[in-house]
DNA sequence: CACATTTGACCTTT
DNA sequence: AAAGGTCAAATGTG
């Protein structure tokens, strides 16, 4: 809207974006056809890019943006040690600026990608605490990436996630299941990454509406969608949706565990594993330069948009 | 036994 | 000082 286009660049942005989202909600009437989905990624995928690039070059023009590096690297610190340390540690909040951030608000919060859970904090004006997930191969291989969940405060199937970094580790796990269709993903490499063919439609990460995204179990929504749906043991007999943040890809916690901590921070014990994801939907890498401006993409609009969202259960 | 999660402490930024 | 973010010991599960 807003006339902005002040100049090409902004003209093209805005163009792009306009592209993206329609280009989603065709993906979402299109749920029913896997090819098409896959197409209409593509097209996405060809969008973000593009995105990037114009990005990338007004950065450069204005001499001052464009950065992406990762979270604040160090001031240098030791680490604390247990009860009666003593040491330092380098903990960086605010990595606001510079580093590739995006935050998208979704329902389905994985993303293929092997996070390990590193924390979790009870957010000052949030219901839901904010967990926080890291590669797990930042130390195998200097993979920085990170990323923060929270879920919403409105739509306790919501999640928002923020992403920060982009993937620089070639994980198996999370490699496999994706899918370069062009050689120009492959040229974006570890920066776009494509959907699993079977979930080309499932990639709007919603559709869900918490109850459908059984893909094989059909059981403990929540748990079995924050769960990344592995095969869990889950056991929370409601299986309500509670934080959950635990582990969402990677492992399979129970919501019994974020339960119980959350009742009253009793002991939960749940993990899982390792690896495991596999699934679909974009990732944050792609947007690596759009993030250097912090900008906040409302998924929604891929899964909710106005579909039915629950209809189609995989 | 190895690895991931939990969880409280500790540290940095606002 | 408070809030937010990270670390690492302890613990649990596969």
């Amino acid at each position: 809207m807003a006339a902005a286009a002040a100049q090409p660049y902004a003209q093209v942005m805005e163009d792009m974006r306009k592209g993206q989202e329609l280009a989603a909600r065709l993906q979402g009437l299109l749920a029913d056809s896997p090819d098409a989905g896959r197409l209409v990624d593509q097209i996405l995928h060809a969008m973000s890019r593009t995105i990037e690039t114009a990005r990338a070059a007004a950065a450069a023009e204005e001499g001052s943006e464009g950065q992406s590096e990762v979270t604040c690297a160090g001031t240098g610190g030791g680490k604390r040690k247990v009860a009666g340390g003593g040491d330092k540690r380098t903990a960086c909040r605010r990595r606001a600026h510079n580093s590739s951030t995006v935050t998208v608000t979704i329902k389905d919060i994985e993303d293929g990608h092997a996070w390990r859970k590193y924390g979790q904090k009870e957010i000052q004006n949030s219901k839901h605490p904010k967990a926080y997930f890291r590669c797990t191969h930042k130390y195998d291989q200097q993979c920085a990436a990170q990323r923060q969940v929270q879920r919403c405060d409105d739509d306790p199937e919501a999640f928002r996630v923020t992403y920060i970094g982009a993937h620089t580790c070639r994980d198996p796990a999370a490699v496999a299941p994706l899918v370069l269709h062009d050689a120009d993903e492959l040229h974006a490499g570890s920066r776009l990454i494509s959907f699993a063919p079977n979930n080309a439609s499932a990639a709007t990460a919603s559709t869900t509406t918490t109850g459908n995204t059984s893909s094989q179990q059909g059981d403990n929504k929540d748990a079995a969608l924050l769960a990344g749906l592995r095969p869990l043991k889950l056991e929370a007999g409601g299986g309500e949706q509670e934080e959950v943040l635990s582990s969402l890809t990677p492992a399979g916690s129970s919501a019994a565990a974020e339960a119980a901590r959350n009742a009253a921070a009793t002991p939960g014990p749940d993990q899982g594993d390792v690896t495991s994801g596999l699934q679909h939907f974009y990732y944050g890498g792609g947007f690596a330069d759009m993030a250097a401006f912090d900008d906040t993409f409302d998924l929604d609009v891929l899964g909710v948009l106005g579909f039915d969202q629950g209809q189609h259960d995989f």
